[in-house]
DNA sequence: GTCTATATCAGGATAGAC
DNA sequence: GTCTATCCTGATATAGAC
């Protein structure tokens, strides 16, 4: 997906990243219908006409965004598959990697939650939807390991514990903010504190519901 | 907000509802911005101009869709609020209508959760961050005398947990789907479940990270 | 209540000069 | 690498006939 053309190796086109470092903020911030070319050229001290000399289209801007963000990603998981740690600290890992995400890369966090369902419907960007399969097979696996190993609940329907625990990863983006009260680590911490344990005094608690 | 000109009382236009159902599938589906009033007028089987007979303008068609729905929502969760049960009660039954909205009013849910960010920009929506400031409140409520009465764990943020829990209720919209291998009802006891006693076995686990 | 016809404008993209 | 100028399309909205 998108070699960028002319792409020696090293300290190249920075010209280039830093137009998609400004595309990538306004697309996270407005969403990516609504941030116009002659918006991302503004924001650039450019004119619109110009965005062309450096990009194919609006499209091939947000596609390269996304794609080498997703690349560094699921990279960081597959070493997490493939270490020695034991199955709880391997959730607790990938949960400590994803939140860094956000802090690292927000607008690409930011793009992929808000846009992917719209971007999904052209054939362009149907890698996004193999990486959604391969995130909740990366998911999916760590849980039934933990299961496996006596570690997680075994009552417990996987495949809903696997979306709450992306949801509520993934749409921090839309309220964390780098700088602020609590470092994305700590939120890293008290969120596997409630996932983990939950949030009732009782250990068991005998639900009043149903 | 957006009282319907000539609104009578009891089953009055029934036309213009219709629209409305037709025009929130829509906006649901692929977003505010992306549905052309072309694509409204096609669904109901008119012609765009006709819309106009009907609504003043797309924004009108939003408002109104969620100013609506709003109103009955906040309007549970007061009942909540005044009623006599047990703050723990009272959290699950929180809950449990939040599921029950995502199960009776998807379009409407899914509308507020993509576009409201967006939708904020204009001063006609600004009730809208009054509902969300609402919101807060109402949960803010709920937790702070669940840890009062010992029910709920009192090392918590109280702010995360809030919107921990804010946003794994409302993001289940964009997967959960009517008639699919789980009620709503099932999902809300499955989340309440995690929530207040967590996903691990051990009761309160010795977290290796950090 | 819907249609025809159309005004108006904004957005993505292109060509060629500098 | 950026600018000028401009094309083309599609989108919101309006006016008035039926």
């Amino acid at each position: 997906m998108s070699a960028q053309p002319g792409g020696q190796s090293d300290q190249v086109n920075t010209r280039r990243d830093e137009l998609l470092a400004i595309a990538a903020g306004l697309f996270a911030e407005k969403g990516f219908k609504n941030t116009t070319v002659r918006d991302i050229a503004d924001a650039s001290g450019i004119l619109s006409g110009s965005l062309y000399h450096h990009f194919d289209s609006k499209e091939s801007m947000v596609d390269e965004i996304l794609s080498s963000f997703q690349e560094e990603l699921f990279g960081q998981y597959d070493e997490i598959l493939a270490s020695e740690l034991d199955p709880l600290a391997k959730l607790e890992r990938a949960v400590v990697v994803s939140f860094d995400a956000i802090d690292k890369h927000r607008d690409e966090v930011a793009i992929f939650q808000n846009e992917a369902a719209y971007l999904l419907t052209f054939d362009r960007f149907a890698y996004l939807g193999e990486r959604n399969r391969q995130s909740r097979q990366v998911w999916l696996t760590l849980l039934q390991d933990g299961v496996d190993a006596g570690a997680l609940r075994d009552d417990l329907d996987l495949e809903l514990t696997y979306r709450f625990i992306r949801d509520t990863v993934w749409v921090a983006v839309s309220w964390y903010r780098p700088g602020g009260r609590r470092t994305h680590t700590e939120i890293a911490k008290q969120y596997l504190s409630i996932l983990l344990d939950g949030i009732s005094t009782g250990s068991i608690t005998g639900s009043s519901s149903g």
